[in-house]
DNA sequence: AAAAAACTAACGGTCGTCCGTTTGTTTCTT
DNA sequence: AAGAAACAAACGGACGACCGTTAGTTTTTT
């Protein structure tokens, strides 16, 4: 076969389980998880997982991680399409969107991140909360810089309303329904509600 | 003693085990803390609490319900205060402070209750769902109000920004910090941004 | 003394983790 | 090219710890 790429079948198993224990986690959470569940998902048997990772905590890490980065780089992707011109609040716009889109359409890891966040070990919670921190500065740099043009009203607070903003996209993984308005119109939704607020002028 | 009231002693310690239990499980989590987590937080040991409550599931069901009841009645007696012919939006702001309050603030019933319901056996949750709506019909009707009278700008969808505001309130709970802005002002915030948007004008 | 409340001690079950073994492939030696 | 050695990957059973729950008994309250 003329098999362009070849991947390493190992890395081919812990990517499957990955995603496995990512779709697992989402709907039950961490704690009601158990390995047995996560290698009945991936037809092994339970310790043949510890092959691949040390521990229940470092899968579940992992799957933070690529959580976090993904939800990152797709943020990252949608404000570089707008090419460097573009108006803050078109960025602001993008970003909200693309979160909205990988969090209720694409993958298991961003909604699982925002459900076992709060569940996990302490000490893999914290170790974590660095990398949301990254991804959380990214945004921030575009409001600040609706703050610093003057552009937002007096009294607004540029981290509060980062926060309530996407605290109202994570918290559409708990309504959000397919047959329903899908992501982008969510996400479009609250830029209303940023640019002009809800109510007729 | 002139002692008033003669309340029965037993329901002085449920209600203990209750507020303990409720703390705990917001701290941790539903699965994270075991019957026995809760015995030594109320001085008890384990089987004790079988003469309170039935079982785990029958406790942490009277938590979510002590919160979602304090809840609705806090946002109640907000609107109340504001008298009969008060205008929707500022009923809409009462019900906004009120639940920014009672969240962040107030009791543990009601945070516990955001973090585990997701992780509380699913017959639980599903019995609990109908009285979410109690107090999702009490909010959607004074938003409804404002649709029905024209009032809300072309292309908002009333349940979409019902559930976007509640949204953003609702996650306040992982990021609110004593030190930093106080409940009534992350709910200013937020009708800020319903009134008239986050720009200037 | 009766009733209410809390205690002690155990049960069966599940959990995360570990470990000796097995199988198939790759690499090295000759 | 053939056989030996090493490695990657998964198996399958066991371990102790902890879980929710129950039963029988003792203490406290009224």
């Amino acid at each position: 076969m003329a098999d362009g790429e070849a991947l390493p079948k190992g890395e081919a198993t812990r990517r499957l389980i990955l995603e496995s224990a990512a779709r697992l986690f989402r709907e039950r959470g961490y704690a009601e998880v158990s390995l047995r569940d996560i290698a009945q998902a991936v037809s092994m048997k339970t310790g043949s997982l510890y092959y691949h990772f040390e521990s229940k905590e470092s899968l579940v890490e992992a799957i933070l991680t690529l959580g976090t980065q993904g939800a990152l780089a797709a943020s990252r992707a949608a404000v570089g399409a707008l090419g460097p011109g573009a108006d803050a609040l078109d960025r602001l716009q993008a970003v909200f969107t693309a979160h909205a889109r990988f969090l209720l359409e694409e993958e298991d890891f961003a909604s699982a991140n925002l459900k076992i966040l709060p569940q996990v070990p302490p000490a893999t919670r914290e170790r974590h909360v660095r990398q949301d921190r990254e991804y959380g500065d990214f945004v921030g740099a575009i409001i600040d810089e609706l703050a610093r043009a003057g552009r937002l009203a007096p009294g607004v607070d540029p981290t509060v309303l980062r926060m309530l903003c996407f605290g109202a996209l994570n918290w559409s993984i708990s309504w959000f329904h397919p047959k329903g308005l899908g992501a982008t119109q969510i996400a479009d939704q609250l830029i209303i509600l940023v640019r002009t607020g809800a109510l007729r002028p």
